[in-house]
DNA sequence: CTCATTTGTATCAACAAATGTTACAAAAAG
DNA sequence: CTTTTTGTAACATTTGTTGATACAAATGAG
């Protein structure tokens, strides 16, 4: 089990949370749903917590709900909140330094990286939390 | 896990084939550039050679150079040729089916990862290996 | 033809990242 | 005070990437 899906279980989770109208909601209750261990639920309500995403209360009657309106997340924060790196990531060790093209590749890959990474954040941003919840109970638009 | 820089390394090696004007070149002498192992080296043009953008030669004098010119390849054929997967996965193990969420998520995030990977794919293909090394010779335009 | 060179690929080890699991302190409600 | 629930540490498991060794097959040079 290696491939990153955080962003995928983040959707997921949001949209749970999003349902519940602003109850508490329980990280094993949500685990169920995601099919995974509510621990690995916590750590990743966590991450939310700290980009603001959501708010959770320790405690009997505690849980976790969303911070704000489905419609004020979109998909580009949660992107970002769970910190999944880039699209394609650098060279491990460094290239030579004696080699024209080892020299300067680092630089027009990194300039590329981020020009990825901004179409990536623009396109998830054009879907807001709101428009995935339609999608899921109301089928395509 | 190692994050995978495939794309990188196939982008630095390709930009090596490129500036060797036709001649073949042995992976030995481009690992020394990339700063690994030759069988890494080998292993990556293997990937590129089934895409059809490398033409390689066993024995005395073989090598690899490139099978078109730096002008017809682009970043999106690389990508493409090095088959690093999505953006992001999908959940590792399925949701639960009893969930009206779990249900239906995994068609609103594949339909996403569909979209994020055309637009990651239409901006790769923007840039030409040609372009590459213009920057690297000449820096940025 | 024979030999040296080089690719192609199998195999295995080393390592790093993601996930699963157990355990327990801290917080909050009743 | 007791119960519930989060937050987080610690560790095992799994898997993908990279590095390294080995060797058959191909090919050019002499």
């Amino acid at each position: 089990m290696a491939a990153n899906s955080q962003f995928s279980m983040a959707v997921h989770v949001l949209t749970m949370l999003a349902r519940s109208c602003g109850r508490n909601m329980k990280s094993d209750y949500i685990a169920c749903s995601v099919n995974t261990n509510a621990v690995v639920i916590r750590r990743l309500l966590s991450q939310l917590n700290k980009a603001k995403l959501v708010v959770s209360q320790t405690g009997a009657s505690g849980g976790t709900r969303l911070a704000r309106s489905p419609v004020d997340i979109n998909l580009a924060d949660v992107y970002k909140a769970v910190e999944c790196g880039e699209v394609f990531a650098l060279h491990a060790k460094s290239p030579s330094q004696d080699c024209p093209v080892g020299k300067n590749i680092a630089a027009v890959l990194c300039h590329l990286q981020r020009e990825i990474d901004k179409v990536v954040g623009d396109q998830l941003s054009q879907h807001s939390l709101a428009d995935v919840i339609e999608k899921i109970e109301h089928g395509w638009a």
